[in-house]
DNA sequence: GCAAGGTC
């Protein structure tokens, strides 16, 4: 009987999928490395393997590190600039030499080595390594990968009978990766560190002034949002507001034109509706209307909810969610994918959240009929299903922060296997000396998702009185009205979540990690928001009104009280703001004048993706990572060509900031200045 | 004393 050694990246896949695939697999333990198993059963798999021994193990991540030669190392060892050629090795660093010895091992008298590594880059990355490591020791190793996106029974069991090839080119796309970060990341630090720190030191102690591919357009959004509070140049606005009283209803008519920048255009028209005097009814339209059940959890939306609901940062959430993953509870936390699989039994788990004293009931209706398959999102990992919860656990087992985000994705997989709310829209027009005002009224008629999901807010607005078309009306009060512009607020954690999603900074498990490095490095601080700013716009008093048959003063003083303010379920957020530092590394490299900025190597990323991919353009002309990777991928590029196009692109910026080094340094003098005086 | 990516 032949011997079929299976690898997964982490314990837990191996033993879900040896437990899949033997009924149930007696794990040993490994020598030197307690959370890491071999399950030792046979099998009888399709083809000319046939029954075989097997030994399922995994690996942790990473097996091997890279790192300059020893020569290189140390920090004045060389200049920064020789790190852009300085010779760099691969190897297993001690606390990985169980986990390689143990694949040594194993390998040394097997047949087939089969990877069931995760089915992404750095998964075929982590399985090439996976495999050099094996035909070390074992040359004779066939080599075959698992293709699965799930630890289903059935689908484990058909990614065991369709074996495919390692894929090199995403392997290669990884190590293009690791390359470019680590000799950008140490030469840039290094430079800067050794050139800027210095000057801080009298001010500030700190360890090292880092860049990182990631952590400078992370602090890039920061700064850019920074300074467009700071910019910002309120603008005078006006607008108009008609009141009509009916069935002892106030009813406000917003215009449908908003508000203006023009006064005396505003005026003109404001006048036309007080000679017209009279307003008539041109819609009056009920529908139903319904509020969308959540999409499923994503690792991103995880983070941006903490912050919003669970009062904690998007690190500290995936601390927590990590324990709650390796306790059993909830499933693998870093997903990006937002679609359940067909095949999944998700009655199964709704069964088991009944007992609970607080949304047990909930999930008892959706057993007794309530049940609606989830809605699917637009992602799909290929990895890992939506974060869900996968046994109950009662909320006093857990420590307060544990049973917040558990409750919180409980809550959420509830809402998913739930309904839409239901309600009915009200919309009223009215034409008033030509123009078009406008209200809105909402009846929730359904509740059913918000039952068990109390983070979304969706409530009825006060009933509206009857009104017909043709009807006509003298409106109760016409106001003219000011009002100012108002800066955004500072950049909130979950907006910078978003940010970093949608321009593909780091990966849903690396996120949090940036922003708490960026802290870490002291180029931002974090203060809990003041609540009611961020609004676009804001009214100040009305200029000139009509009251009961004449002019005269409507509502004085400044602030919101049209609806505009959003502080709702916003408490505890915090909001980023770059230090004198984080300013001045931003935009001394901007001044220093390159068309690529180290803080914005994104921004060209939608315009001129799909021409890059397909290899008509270099790496000059598109900075994002993601793209050139993908590129490696699609065998439009090599790993050998981006390497070396962008090391000479980032070599010329080396370059020109060592020799403009003045620019940061003057950059970093402005603002230390200011922070002192 | 550097990066970012896996994972425990």
């Amino acid at each position: 009987m032949g011997k079929i050694l299976c690898v997964a990246e982490k314990p837990s896949i191996a033993k879900a999928v040896a437990n899949h695939l033997a009924g149930r697999a007696q794990p040993r333990d490994v020598r030197g490395i307690p959370w890491v198993k071999n399950y030792v059963f046979d099998y009888r798999f399709e083809g000319p393997w046939g029954m075989s021994n097997v030994v399922f193990t995994s690996v942790a991540g990473h097996i091997k590190t890279s790192d300059f030669t020893e020569r290189y190392r140390k920090w004045n060892s060389c200049d920064p600039s020789m790190l852009f050629e300085a010779p760099i090795e691969t190897f297993v660093e001690n606390d990985k030499r169980a986990i390689a010895q143990n694949i040594e091992n194993e390998a040394r008298n097997s047949h087939v080595l089969f990877i069931w590594t995760d089915c992404d880059r750095e998964g075929e990355h982590i399985g090439s390594e996976i495999r050099d490591i094996a035909l070390k020791v074992n040359p004779r190793l066939e080599v075959r990968r698992a293709r699965f996106s799930n630890i289903e029974r059935a689908h484990v069991v058909d990614a065991a009978r369709n074996p495919i090839p390692l894929d090199e080119r995403q392997a290669n796309a990884v190590a293009a990766r690791i390359e470019l970060d680590l000799r950008l990341g140490a030469a840039f630090t290094r430079m800067q560190t050794l050139a800027l720190k210095p000057m801080i030191d009298s001010v500030q102690e700190l360890q090292v002034i880092s860049y990182g591919s990631c952590q400078f357009p992370t602090l890039g959004f920061v700064v850019d949002r920074y300074f467009r509070v700071t910019n910002f140049v309120p603008e005078t606005f006006w607008s108009i507001k008609v009141v009509h009283k009916k069935d002892s209803i106030n009813v406000n008519f917003n215009w449908k034109r908003g508000h203006l920048f023009d006064r005396m255009t505003v005026t003109v028209l404001f006048e036309r509706c007080l000679t017209a005097n009279i307003a008539k009814v041109i819609k009056m339209q009920k529908k139903p209307t319904s509020k969308w059940k959540p999409l499923p959890l994503t690792t991103v939306e995880l983070q941006k909810n903490g912050s919003r609901f669970l009062r904690m940062d998007s690190q500290r959430v995936m601390k927590i969610a990590e324990e709650l993953y390796t306790k059993g509870w909830i499933s693998y936390p870093r997903t990006e994918t937002d679609q359940f699989d067909k095949g999944m039994d998700l009655k199964k788990l709704v069964e088991k959240q009944q007992q609970d004293g607080h949304w047990g009931p909930f999930a008892q209706g959706l057993m007794n009929g309530g049940f609606k398959q989830p809605r699917n999102g637009r992602n799909n990992d290929k990895a890992h299903p939506p974060i869900h919860p996968v046994n109950y656990v009662a909320g006093n087992q857990l420590n307060d922060e544990e049973r917040r985000v558990y409750e919180f994705v409980v809550r959420r997989f509830l809402a998913c296997c739930s309904e839409d709310a239901k309600g009915e829209a009200t919309d009223v027009e009215i034409d008033y000396g030509g123009e078009i005002f406008r209200t809105h009224g909402l009846m929730v008629l359904q509740r059913n998702y918000l039952d068990v999901y109390p983070y979304d807010k969706w409530e009825s607005s006060q009933q509206l009185p009857q009104f017909a078309v043709g009807e006509t009306f003298v409106p109760t009060e016409a106001k003219m009205m000011d009002g100012k512009t108002t800066a955004p607020g500072y950049l909130t954690e979950p907006e910078l979540i978003s940010l970093m999603d949608a321009n593909g900074i780091g990966t849903d498990a690396t996120m949090a990690e940036h922003i708490a490095k960026i802290k870490e490095r002291s180029y931002v601080m974090t203060r809990p928001k003041s609540g009611g700013r961020g609004d676009v716009e804001n009214y100040g008093q009305a200029v000139a009104a009509r009251g009961r048959g004449g002019r005269g003063r409507g509502r004085g003083g400044r602030g919101g009280g049209n609806g505009t303010a959003r502080s709702s379920g916003n408490d505890g957020v915090q909001e980023f703001i770059p230090t004198t530092l984080g300013v001045a590394l931003i935009e001394g490299y901007d001044n220093v004048g390159f068309e690529t900025s180290l803080s914005k190597p994104f921004l060209r990323k939608e315009v001129i993706g799909a021409e890059y991919l397909q290899g008509r353009l270099t790496c000059a002309d598109n900075q994002q990572m993601e793209l050139q990777m993908k590129a490696i991928c699609a065998g439009t590029r090599t790993r050998h060509d981006v390497v070396q196009e962008n090391l000479e692109l980032y070599r010329e910026v080396f370059v020109r900031t060592t020799q403009q080094i003045n620019v940061l340094k003057a950059a970093i003098r402005k603002y230390l200045l200011e922070a002192n005086g």
